[in-house]
DNA sequence: TATTTTCTCGTTAACGTTACCGAAAACTAT
DNA sequence: ATAGTTTTCGGTAACGTTAACGAGAAAATA
């Protein structure tokens, strides 16, 4: 009368004992697929488990095992023109919160990406020290590549994020597809404009970054603008600087010159694009798409400079490349090869809601 | 020299009690802010926990605890024109997947939103069991607030999904933040097109949903244009039917009527338009915004005849919630108020990369 | 046949926390 | 002083799983 809650006990490790008729030693072999079960009792347990769905107490299985998982993290340090690698860490910061109280001890190495010694620093350091997995966010290619070998050699597992490269890591990439990005560029500008529209894509401080990530975005917009055979007059500039005065400057001549109706500027650096819009009123204002979440960029999207951010959840990628590592160790859930991370279309009506 | 693992051992409850003289009881007592505990020995207990920063394991915590949460989750029924319930439905079956081995039992009760008695029924049988706490997506205004009171009164947990109400609910709402959203579809379209062009805003079987829902949606879209000062004549159509047939009719004689260049569908069931222009090729296909990442709607959207989808997560609304139960009741957090989800934009080219 | 090795499997002590059962100490009322 | 009450605390059995230890049986070797 008082209470009726059934009081469901689990169904465990002990039931499954019980009606094998064997001790639950055995069925933890069987569970862990260890030796020192015959095969008759092993296909009896197996058969329990099956037909009850047995399910893991992951709070017991955590208690009780040795948590002593060591992870590296390495991605660029955050420089100033470069505020997407801070939301990148700031993700990390977060699952290294969330997964400390479970035991799992994780070190961030940060690496200068105008300096190729700084990342064979902490490669090396992460080599020596007994690390279980390494998270990288590549630059240096052939460098990573080397790395990653001599990871393997060590039983490291390696997981990529941000931008894949040839050498296929241990549990795979967590990032977008930058092609695509570059594509769902090219699908916002073909709304914006018409037949013979003019198009300028422009490349800032390149060089700072791996090539080859930029490059891939820009091959996707290209051929999504092409292939609709619209006569679309597309330039692109190199804007090798970092400085706004710079910047400026090359933009100035720029812009009078080709006057166009779309700007793609195809990283992070739209806010200084954004910044000179805004300091010349008098120039009438292309579209603008860029890219990334940043309070630069977003603040010229919120004053209506900036129209389109695409974005790519950089904090969800570090995130995620923990949540995955706690899964495959702790959980031993063997989840492979993920699919890219999603795109997101940033404008002035939903930025305010962006990063639940 | 062979591993040197420095096997950080935790600091748990048991340092506590070394440190403080005590056992490990008068800790949890201190711990937990139980009585039997004498003002002096608390505050030593109190000291060494902050001084040590401890950090509870969840784990132990989790397995030690008797979880009897029960948790009552009412949602309308997923119906053949009403996709949309199924994604949410989706979405708490993962959450209640993830959360059943932790010992927090859920149950589900569907209820016809064509018929208010069907939700009489299922809260009337929430509040006869005994539950702790209730995930509601409301339909029937009065009806629901009477609901809630009564679970107050009955010390029960209350959170809306997908639609908020007056009566405020003890844990808040989890969802979109309706004007807004449709705010967002006046963004876009103002980006496809331009001075006096012709939008025409589209009810599809309007009267099945929550009134407020769509209209606060609509609101925001007409006051967004308005304010852009660029004449653009809008009209509304409400087309009460939901077979493709009858709504084929309609469709047919409003569109040859105002001929517009942008389709607004302010629900779900955009996907009925979608086959009307795929039937219909000879009519030049307008611009097509609508809602919700059903498969019926994406099929039209990668056919190129929907050009926007715009989307507010349901699955992860229903997980999110039962993920905040969790919070709540085992880990003990007080996350309160909650900022609304993210509103997403979906088109041809990153739907492939939604929902991870 | 005697001895060693291998193959199975049961038993049990952890893991960190909670909550119950009493014991001891400190008061209160006779 | 005695008996009863209350306050304060220690001890301990769970919770479900892992893994180390070792016992007994079977198989292989001498």
């Amino acid at each position: 009368m008082m209470s009726d809650d059934k009081e469901k006990k689990r169904f465990g490790i002990k039931d499954i004992a019980k009606l094998a008729n064997v001790s639950i030693g055995t069925v933890d072999r069987v569970l862990n697929n260890r030796k020192d079960v015959s095969e008759a009792t092993r296909k009896k347990v197996k058969d329990i488990i099956k037909e009850y769905n047995y399910q893991p107490n992951l709070y017991a299985r955590s208690l009780s095992v040795k948590n002593n998982i060591k992870i590296s993290v390495i991605i660029p340090k955050t420089s100033l023109q470069t505020g997407y690698w801070q939301l990148c860490l700031d993700g990390i910061s977060k699952g290294i919160q969330e997964l400390e109280p479970f035991g799992i001890q994780t070190e961030v190495f940060l690496y200068d990406q105008e300096d190729v010694h700084t990342f064979l620093e902490v490669s090396e350091k992460t080599i020596k020290s007994h690390f279980n997995a390494v998270v990288i966010a590549p630059i240096f290619i052939e460098e990573t590549e080397a790395f990653v070998k001599k990871c393997h050699r060590k039983k490291l597992q390696t997981i990529y994020i941000n931008s894949d490269i040839p050498t296929k890591s241990t549990l795979g990439y967590i990032g977008p597809d930058l092609n695509s990005t570059g594509r769902l560029a090219g699908n916002l500008t073909s709304y914006l404009v018409g037949t013979n529209a003019k198009i300028l894509i422009l490349n800032i401080a390149k060089g700072l970054e791996n090539y080859k990530y930029l490059d891939t975005k820009i091959e996707g917009y290209r051929t999504y603008l092409n292939n609709l055979n619209k006569n679309f007059r597309i330039e692109v500039v190199d804007i090798p600087y970092n400085e706004y005065t710079e910047v400026e400057k090359e933009l100035w001549t720029s812009i009078r010159k080709s006057t166009p109706d779309v700007l793609f500027v195809t990283n992070s650096r739209v806010s200084v694009v954004g910044r000179f819009f805004h300091d010349h009123q008098e120039i009438k204002k292309p579209y603008i798409i860029g890219f990334d979440f940043l309070e630069a960029n977003v603040d010229y999207l919120s004053k209506g400079i900036v129209d389109f951010l695409i974005c790519q959840r950089p904090d969800k990628q570090g995130y995620f490349a923990l949540n995955y590592l706690y899964r495959f160790f702790l959980l031993k859930e063997n989840v492979t090869n993920f699919k890219p991370m999603p795109i997101d279309i940033i404008t002035i009506e939903n930025y305010m809601f962006y990063e639940n």
